[in-house]
DNA sequence: TAGTGGTCTAGACCACTAT
DNA sequence: TAGTGGTCTAGACCACTAA
């Protein structure tokens, strides 16, 4: 019943995702276990575990210990998106990278920024303001906020070489961070630095970043209008 | 040297994060051989294999065979969004959902869209608006085109009692797509339905989906004022 | 051509959880 | 408590690719 299909756990995924496609596995239905389909593939259970694991985290199954594997009724389809850095991002576009260091100091940040790094007090904090430029255009608008007791190593460091931005990638390269997309109105100093209207729609990227459970940073950056996120599902 | 730490791959994953972070593994070098780490270890070498697998496909470390394992220099992170059927998306938000079918006909589609889903000769597609609500306040407009020949079974459905989005999650449940994310000034027809002024910046997410090597559908969604998607890195 | 990661196996034990 | 998936092992062979 099966052997022209390969029996890599690729080939067992395809079929798999071939059976919940014609409602061979239906959706909500329960799939035999693992040990039967290693049978029926006649393969390890450990390369049919890879098989279905895979899809489980691609949202298209649901397994628990003890209750088997589901069909997901309504599946949750993940979609990657690639955060590099702006620098690569312009360059990945093929156009010539700069950027331009607007501001920098130290202030108190405004309640917005100290809630979503849980600041306690208020301290002072970096702020920095970039224009990230691409074949001399404005590209992007960065307001960022940086706590530099987590990055000490901060200081010294000639932040109008080196963007910020990507001093953080090569710095605190392993961090975890909340993202949020939106959609703002350009302000008046906003569609002044990206050379277009107040009002105009820019695609909006909120992130703060965490190094173990301190706040490293919380980041504004406004794209010019035209920009596109492009990814796959 | 080891052995205090968990020998499961999310330690040894844990422990390379920690390498990364603090320069025993500088970015750019080569790390140690899977045979080597698995003697550290103490543990078999496919612990190691699915510690690093998964440390790669996270885009921190770069894999190739014969030439070993190398940390990404300026690592591009991978953030998920999750894709759900917007009924689970307003009602995750502890609000009750409605939708509203504004339109459904048969047209055919304008150039743009008939380029993105590569059609030939343009022949008419359904066409179908949707307008999603979220405690009966606007939450998103839908502007759908569909090719009935590639979901026959599109025929028939009471598009007024299942939203297009929901049917087509469950009838083409596995499918490729790609997605784009933009903002956008809200035109005339889209500020009125949405309840907003004309202008006002919309999040806005452009999907064109396929069935094997035909698309299947291209939806454009705008979403009311306010909307923000959020994700994890 | 040799070295490294990619995958598979057969078996084992463990962790979770439905019953 | 029993059944299912989660993980680990020790070994093997394969696929790719740098040298």
């Amino acid at each position: 019943m099966t052997d022209l299909r390969t029996r890599s756990w690729q080939g067992i995924r395809a079929e798999a995702i071939r059976r919940i496609n014609e409602r061979i596995w239906p959706p909500g239905e329960l799939i035999p276990g693992e040990v039967e389909l290693a049978e029926e593939f006649g393969c390890a259970r450990a390369t049919v575990n890879r098989a279905l694991r895979e899809l489980a985290d691609e949202g298209l199954l649901e397994r628990r210990r003890k209750a088997g594997t589901r069909v997901v009724r309504d599946p949750v389809r993940k979609a990657r998106l690639d955060i590099a850095i702006i620098r690569l991002e312009v360059e990945g576009r093929g156009m010539a990278y700069r950027f331009d260091l607007l501001e920098e100091g130290r202030a108190k940040p405004p309640a917005g920024v100290a809630a979503a790094i849980g600041l306690a007090g208020r301290p002072e904090l970096m702020h920095l303001r970039t224009l990230h430029l691409a074949d001399d255009r404005p590209f992007a608008y960065e307001d960022r906020w940086l706590d530099p007791r987590v990055v000490p190593e901060i200081d010294g460091v000639d932040l109008g070489t080196v963007s910020i931005n990507e001093w953080l990638v090569r710095n605190v390269p392993y961090s975890y961070g909340d993202i949020a997309l939106s959609a703002a109105n350009a302000d008046e100093q906003e569609a002044a630095h990206l050379g277009t209207g107040v009002g105009a729609a820019l695609f909006v990227v909120e992130r703060t970043t965490w190094k173990g459970d301190a706040a490293v940073t919380a980041v504004r950056l406004a794209y010019a209008p035209g920009y596109r996120l492009k990814t796959v599902v």
